[in-house]
DNA sequence: TGAGGGATGTTAATAATTTAACAATAAATC
DNA sequence: GATTTATTGTTAAATTATTAACATCCCTCA
């Protein structure tokens, strides 16, 4: 499979997300025009991203959404379920793992990295968190590669420094500080300040 | 001043937010190189955004730090400070109070809406929990104008259909159901699991 | 004071992404 | 079973976003 725009992986992931909640309707064929209505976009982008993936529909009445399902997970799912872990297991840290545990069956949360005595070798949210100072030991031990990043921004840069190093081959970077990875490495980051702040953008002087 | 590419004003954001920490740094001038590799992009990039908010530097010692801060400041922000409330003060809504109470001069956080009567009536994570039974008097009074959408999922659709009906202009949405939204009102979405299920798809096979 | 270097603002070119157009075809209807 | 209707897969066009190119300007320093 050639490499799928970022875009489109982003979307394959919505149209999932979408289709689960299809089959929780019980509904077992969706068009694509209600795929794309459910997402906000056209059908033709959603029939486009499939066909980049090499799927198509055998009857015309939609297509299967438990065979969907099953083909996009073929595609951005790994073989193997993928470790992650979350690092810094603060506020933001503590949702995005109650939030995340067990929501995917191949990208399993196994730990969370904090440096605070009172939050270390306890189960907090679902996970088991490790002190920081064993996570060489632990990233090795537990087959790691992607990490959460939500520790306070000044220690953002060193710590993801220091991740990659020890094996991590991806990060989402929630802190406000911008990263530099090696290449090979690969970066997300998000910033709710800066949605907020377009979204105040566009509704001051409704400018939509 | 034409409407601006969302992709700059997200940009425009996050250059405020690069030049901010200049400040700290007692930084006052910085060239379009510098700030572009800070933020990862070009500095061509950089300048095109400038341009199209028609800033220019007086000097050619790079961009005064706290002009080009008022100036970014002059096109995303609003002239008043804009109101914004966050629904659903559980754990991903306290970490977004928290981290966002006062970060931004002209984005406010006046309040928060809650149903659990343990949490309505107090102050959490630094701001006013409302009864969401409240809601419509709340808005109104307090002139909101932007909702976070932190609810669990299933009570998202009618809360933002309620909202908006009672004034509000823009929502982001941190819960897992794409909304709709009438148009005059601004939408952002955000969903982590497709940024993690993007990192995993990159990392596996290593397509970077 | 004037040549050289370095950074900017802007137009033009390229690349990426989305949308349109449409032929092909299955199902529904008569 | 012919005809209509609806939906798909795919190529081509349009739009949007990024990058390159370059003339211009200011500062430096001889
Ligand atoms: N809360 C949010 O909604 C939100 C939103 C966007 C971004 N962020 C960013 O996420 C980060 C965390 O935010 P938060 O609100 O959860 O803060 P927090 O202070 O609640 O959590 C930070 C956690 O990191 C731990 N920590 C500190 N230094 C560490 C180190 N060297 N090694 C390991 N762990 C360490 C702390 O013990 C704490 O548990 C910040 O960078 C913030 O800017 C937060
Ligand atoms: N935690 C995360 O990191 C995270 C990440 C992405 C998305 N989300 C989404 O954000 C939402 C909230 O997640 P959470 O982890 O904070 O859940 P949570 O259960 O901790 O919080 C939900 C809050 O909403 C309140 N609530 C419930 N029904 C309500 C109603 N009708 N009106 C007003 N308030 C109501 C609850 O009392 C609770 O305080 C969910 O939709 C989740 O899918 C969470």
């Amino acid at each position: 499979m050639t490499r799928l725009p970022g875009k489109t992986v982003e979307r394959l992931s919505e149209y999932r997300r979408t289709l689960l909640e299809c089959l929780i309707e019980k509904k077992s064929f969706i068009f694509s025009h209600d795929l794309a209505a459910r997402l906000h976009i056209t059908a033709v982008q959603v029939r486009r991203d499939l066909m980049l993936i090499g799927y198509s529909s055998v009857l015309r009445k939609g297509y299967d959404v438990r065979e969907l399902i099953d083909t996009i997970g073929k595609i951005i799912d790994s073989e193997e379920s993928m470790n992650v872990a979350v690092i810094g297991i603060g506020n933001l840290g503590r949702a995005v793992a109650g939030y995340f545990k067990g929501k995917r069956s191949k990208l399993s949360l196994v730990a969370s990295f904090d440096n605070d005595p009172q939050k270390v070798n306890k189960v907090i949210s679902g996970v088991k968190c490790y002190p920081y100072s064993e996570i060489e030991r632990v990233v090795k031990e537990l087959d790691i590669k992607i990490a959460i990043l939500t520790v306070p921004p000044d220690f953002a840069r060193e710590i993801s420094e220091e991740t990659v190093r020890f094996g991590i081959k991806g990060i989402l970077n929630f802190t406000t500080i911008p990263l530099n990875v090696p290449s090979g490495v690969h970066l997300e980051e998000y910033d709710m300040i800066t949605s907020i702040e377009k979204v105040a953008y566009f509704v001051k002087d409704n400018k939509i």
